[in-house]
RNA sequence: GCCGGAGUGGCGGAAUGGCAGACGCAUCAGACUCAAAAUCUGACGGGGGCAACUUCGUGCGGGUUCAAGUCCCGCCUCCGGCACCA
């Protein structure tokens, strides 16, 4: 046979699968179907490794279980909206769209160079009228349900990106494209009300067995829900009150101060006629005007200031001052707290600052807590001291008992607070999908019409950067005439987050086609949820989180059954090189290109599975590389021995063969094992290796073999082998004298129980549990008769020596262990 | 601080409570070759021993068990998420 040369095999079995459509897939409610995605990449223009690591895992997903006989929808596209495409515009003046195509084009050829099996004619481009059409309709359901609303707020600004952003787009105070400080600011925005789902989002968690435990807590951790008391202080002198919340409404005989957050609506009233009030002014000010990083850093001091006003306390009535402070966030809660100093580290902190009152009413078990003493707030639950009639109950009943009195005297309930914010989807950038909004002076803001979509992206508009939002330039665009009154108006000029775009995309690739709705039910219903799911843990939250929102909000309007979108998560580790991230900074980027033109996409793809368990970061190694495509030679030149050797047809196998056969089934066993439903294609690969090693070793002694024997282990080898390089494995099944089929239709096989059974095993034998003696015995021997032989040992004697036997414990097939005295 | 995950040879990594280190990389040796590469075969955790063999060994300290990388208790370290969220 020729030598193995991957870059011939490969263009032409890519050429064929195109050409026959070999992955197009069709809805059958006879044959159990399997939905396998992988996250749709941004069209940068090139793929890197982390894509190639991403698709490999998913395609040997598909092809399993397409050989399995699921009917399997395993599709691609590309989250196509985005800034590095307006940036190219503004940059060098080439238009978006064409940027974007041009690279979705040359990244599509690089997905079908490395043979994975998508059905193309499902391809979904986000940036494309007929799907963003779409996009905008799913946004006026949201509109109808009271879901999508506009409000003044003071939101998160990158000045480098000239947007805002989503808090779960802000990472440590920066944005998470380009690292930038984020600053707040005032602007009447967009939002996506996700809170009204927060109790769902978490609750529907605790249902997911088939996501890793990491992910569900980032996104426990992001919801935030907290129980507690919501109630209100009335100020002193005013007609007014001030709600607080606390979870821990059993501390309240230890308030000694209230604050407020710098931005608290109440303030200015709160710092009238005090001489200090423009000192006040000016702090706040500062506050405001500081950007996240500096505000909440570790090394952030607690600043405050006393409005001069007092509020009283429900129960004692005694007056409480109140004050301003840096740390009181406005955001969550009522941007109001009582201080307890004695009990929270912060107030502790704030008060030993400013002098303020200190009280203790909480104790411990043993009453050993001396405020003199302390030099730390005692923040754990104990028992409530000097605390009215409250005083002896656990934190637990006081909370309940305080809270139910709060309640009684109609001031305060039971509350639960979620530090989930709601989304916030305006961007004041061009290339992504319009919102299909009117503005109308008299009506306010309109819903485009159903019959008026799509609201399209006008192609004459400036990209010179700025603080507006580039289809404001467009004159043709910005005006029209308000839908309700006909009176002039201008259309909204912001574009959605991208996350949005990403939000449905896998229900689109069930009715990719669907002029009139996003999806039809019928054709969700089949293919949805997603089966397995597949992509980067940086996802975690953001579209993770994002998609199953929109799922929930999709399935209460009647367009989907199911509540959550992806039944199985994997998410892939990255892949590294000398000890770190490949990035073009340090110049340790390995292109997949060059690898596949090297090595062949089959080398790249065995590599990147065998190396590490796909949950695991991928150290990148060029001799390893060099070992997985050893590795794919040694099949191919083990294939083409087989083939030459001579034929027998004796009545049975020999010795050789039958342990041959012996490990093809075990073989068979564990590679099936390790793809169904646990992925550990690093060991699937690693006993395919072994077979290929035993095979090796029978062409070494033997120059014949049975033909039944041969033909058996070789179409196998070449079977398990398919899902993880589908073309060598492709190339050799036609060079075998097989029907006119392809390996990758071929049914998976079936494990021969009886060539699995031997009739001597090796056993390990053990004195005190350590290892002095292996012996071989027929696999039916009695265990009786395993002890005795296990004690005439000659091996064992001197350990034996002088001792008494205890006990014998016999482990069949594995173990015997003597104990002695 | 709270939550989650992980610690095994020179390296990537294997091990339903039952012979720790499968498989691969690197290294060394042998075969083939005039030679090299490629290829095939073998060795390969540490200490001691010419050897048969022996002893120690899965982050640390205890425990359960005939038997622990695996189970239990107490720590340490590293990675990830959240964090002035009241």
């Amino acid at each position: 046979m020729e030598k193995y040369v991957p870059q011939q095999i490969e263009k032409k079995w890519q050429k064929i699968w195109k050409e026959t459509d070999a992955f197009a897939v069709k809805e059958d409610p006879n044959k159990k179907k399997y939905y396998v995605l992988e996250m749709f990449p941004y069209p940068s223009g090139n793929l890197h490794m982390g894509h190639v690591r991403n698709y490999s895992i998913g395609d040997v997903i598909a092809r399993f279980k397409k050989m399995q006989g699921y009917n399997v929808l395993h599709p691609m596209g590309f989250d196509a909206f985005g800034m590095p495409a307006e940036n190219a515009a503004i940059k060098h003046g080439i238009p978006p769209a064409e940027w974007t195509y041009s690279n979705i084009d040359n990244m599509t050829r690089q997905q079908e160079e490395l043979g994975l099996s998508y059905d193309w004619d499902r391809k979904v481009l986000t940036c494309r009228e007929d799907y963003y059409k779409h996009t905008q309709k799913l946004f006026e359901i949201f509109y109808k349900r009271g879901l999508a609303y506009k409000k003044e707020a003071k939101v998160n600004w990158c000045e480098s990106c000239h947007t805002v952003l989503a808090n779960e787009q802000v990472e440590e105070g920066r944005c998470w494209r380009c690292k930038t400080p984020v600053v707040k600011k005032d602007l009447s925005q967009w939002f996506l009300k996700i809170t009204a789902y927060a109790d769902r989002l978490l609750a529907d968690l605790d249902h997911m067995p088939g996501w890793p435990e990491r992910v569900k807590t980032m996104q426990r951790n992001w919801i935030g829900r907290s129980t507690g008391t919501q109630f209100s202080f009335k100020v002193e002198g005013m007609d007014e009150t001030i709600p607080v919340y606390t979870t821990r409404v059993d501390t309240l005989y230890g308030v000694t101060y209230m604050v407020l957050a710098p931005e608290h609506p109440l303030v200015p009233k709160l710092i009238e006629g005090n001489p200090e009030a423009d000192k006040i002014r000016e702090f706040i000010n500062t506050v405001k005007n500081e950007n996240d990083i500096d505000r909440t850093s570790e090394a952030a001091e607690k600043l405050g200031m006393f409005t001069g006003s007092y509020a009283l306390h429900p129960f004692t009535g005694e007056r409480v001052p109140i004050w301003i402070a840096n740390y009181v966030l406005y955001e969550y809660g009522t941007g109001a707290v009582m201080a307890v100093p004695a009990h929270d580290e912060r107030d502790w902190a704030f008060a030993k600052k400013y002098d303020l009152p200190v009280k203790l009413v909480v104790q411990n078990d043993d009453n050993s807590l001396v405020l003199a003493d302390m030099d730390n707030a005692y923040h754990t639950d104990g028992h409530l001291v000097d605390s009215g009639e409250f005083t002896g109950l656990s934190s637990a009943e006081g909370r309940k008992a305080i809270t139910k009195k709060l309640e009684e005297m109609g001031i305060g309930e039971e509350k639960v607070n979620y530090r989930l914010r709601d989304w916030l989807i305006s961007r004041q950038r061009y290339w992504g999908c319009p919102i299909p909004i009117i503005n109308c002076p008299h009506c306010g803001p309109v819903l485009v019409p159903e019959e008026d979509l799509p609201v399209v992206l006008p192609k004459d508009v400036d990209f010179v950067a700025g603080a507006t939002s580039p289809l404001e330039t467009s004159e043709k665009f910005l005006h029209c005439k308000c839908p309700k009154c006909g009176a002039d108006a201008v259309r909204e000029t912001d574009t959605m987050d991208t996350f949005i775009d990403s939000s449905w995309y896998f229900l689109r690739y069930a009715d990719p086609q669907n002029a009139d709705k996003p999806f039809d039910r019928e054709k969700a219903d089949y293919w949805m949820p997603v089966d397995q799911y597949i992509g980067g843990i940086e996802h975690a939250i953001l579209h993770l989180l994002y998609s199953r929102f929109f799922m929930k909000v999709l399935q209460d309007e009647g367009l989907v059954r199911d509540p959550e979108p992806f039944t199985n998560l994997l998410c892939q580790g990255m892949v590294l090189k000398d000890g770190g991230k490949m990035s073009k900074s340090v110049g340790n980027v390995v292109s997949p290109e060059e690898i596949v033109g090297k090595y062949g996409a089959d080398t790249a793809r065995l590599f990147i599975l065998f190396t590490a368990p796909p949950e695991k970061d991928l150290a990148w190694s060029d001799q390893g590389v060099e070992g997985s495509y050893r590795f794919l030679k040694r099949v191919w030149a083990i294939v083409g021995r087989y083939m030459d050797l001579s034929k027998t047809s004796a009545p049975e196998l020999n010795e050789d063969e039958k342990s041959l056969r012996r490990r093809l089934h075990q073989t068979i066993a564990k590679v099936t094992e390790d793809l169904d439903g646990k992925f550990n294609f690093n060991t699937a690969i690693s006993s395919i290796m072994e077979l290929v090693n035993a095979m090796y070793l029978y062409v070494e002694k033997h120059d014949s073999i049975h033909e039944a024997c041969a033909r058996e282990l070789v179409r196998n080898l070449l079977i398990l082998l398919a899902p993880f390089v589908p073309h060598i494995t492709e190339e050799l099944w036609q060079h075998l004298d097989e029907p006119e089929q392809s390996v990758h239709d071929v049914k998976w096989p079936e494990v021969d129980k009886s060539a699995l059974t031997v009739d001597e095993v090796e056993l390990a034998v053990q004195v005190n549990g350590k290892v002095r003696a292996t012996m071989t015995v027929p696999v039916e021997m009695s265990r009786e008769d395993i002890a005795e032989k296990a004690k005439a040992l000659p091996e064992l004697a001197k350990h034996l020596e002088g001792k008494t036997l205890v006990k014998c414990i016999v482990v069949p097939r594995r173990v015997v262990n003597l104990v002695v005295k």
